[in-house]
DNA sequence: TGGTGTGAACCGATTCACAGCA
DNA sequence: TGCTGTGAATCGGTTCACACCA
């Protein structure tokens, strides 16, 4: 798959929003998007989206731009949205619950099948038709689900042994939520992490840098 | 302050992960940190780290390291911990009542000081202890209380709409949690997405590429 | 004419390698 | 000896500019 090229970090993130731009796209209209559409819905510019577009060969049309309906399935080749994504959560705290119920997931075709804890008091509960179950089960119910994807929201603490827990039962992509500096995870495993308090602190370094509090 | 030279997005980024790694720094212990310790802890490597720190000035100490107490204090500089950072939120749905509640925030020196939601049967209400505005009373609570700083997670169909009257209202920083694409901010004002579905698509792509689902 | 694909030029960030100081 | 500070070299991503095609 692909051209053999290797697509930086920052490309596949363009591409995700190519892609949920696409998907969005009104289907009455016409059925060709350019680069530069694409590229002022996205906040970057048209050489850019096609040299992105371009990693995965070329499909556009000279004169007339990208055939919508390509473009939608080249997508789903990269992002895989055709099959489901299963998705577990360790951590059910405040976070963790917002995020069970978060509209953003079925939309994009992610689907949280199970929840962990440690508290006694919510294992054997249901959040949205979602059941918690208790840490010790992570492993079987990881392997047994065939699941890749994890999404941590527990203390920062706790953080690096629930990583340990997720890797050794074979999830391979993480998406952390605790904010615990460096978290160390196998050369095969991804990890990402979505770290408020550090977003805080860069935008708040921006607003000195920009004159004055 | 600063040398005069603009520090790029991944520096201010790991300037930030360098503060709180030295935060959390068991003070009874030796009282250098070496550009090696720092880049171990926080994923960079040595010369990285030297490069970064010695935009604010030199302040390391040949053969010794870095002394925490000043270095600390030139984080502080940087990231102004010292007073307190007021922040806004608007969106008083699952996700931002788990905000409000997040753990990370008061460690980290910023502060939630209000709310904001258009229900009806939200207005008035606390959560801890924050009070619950509406909309409408944006502009006069932001002035009044000089707030530069606003958390924005509101349904991905409103955010544009929230994001301007937040601008207007003076926020020049917003961290944004709604799945909104591209959201138009003027030149002045930093926008910081957090965008779970993307970063999913993100690790799912990893997850394919480093060899099969 | 309008819009793609792409090599070449550019630019900025990271890494290297080493001089210099405690 | 150990570790900083930094110019020089390198690397990779972005932009430019234009040939080419519908």
């Amino acid at each position: 798959m692909g051209t053999g090229r290797k697509l930086s970090t920052s490309g596949v993130y363009r591409l995700a929003l190519y892609n949920r731009y696409v998907s969005n796209l009104d289907r009455t209209r016409d059925n060709y998007v350019s680069s530069q559409e694409l590229a002022e819905a996205t906040g970057h510019t048209a050489a850019q989206v096609r040299k992105d577009l371009t990693y995965y060969g070329s499909l556009g049309e000279p004169g007339k731009g990208y055939e919508i309906g390509k473009l939608e399935k080249l997508l789903v080749r990269v992002f895989g949205k055709e099959e489901s994504r299963n998705v577990v959560l360790v951590g059910v705290g405040n976070l963790g619950l917002a995020l069970i119920s978060y509209r953003g997931f079925p939309l994009q075709q992610f689907k949280i099948i199970a929840a962990f804890d440690r508290d006694v008091r919510k294992i054997g509960k249901y959040v949205e038709d979602i059941p918690i179950h208790d840490m010790q089960d992570l492993s079987s119910i990881v392997t047994a689900t065939g699941t890749h994807i994890a999404i941590v929201c527990v203390p920062a603490q706790s953080a690096q042994r629930v990583i340990d827990d997720l890797v050794s039962a074979g999830v391979r992509a993480i998406l952390n939520f605790a904010p615990a500096g460096t978290l160390n995870v196998p050369e095969h495993v991804a990890i990402q992490n979505m770290d408020m308090s550090i977003e805080l602190d860069r935008l708040y370094y921006l607003l000195r840098d920009r004159g004055g509090v």
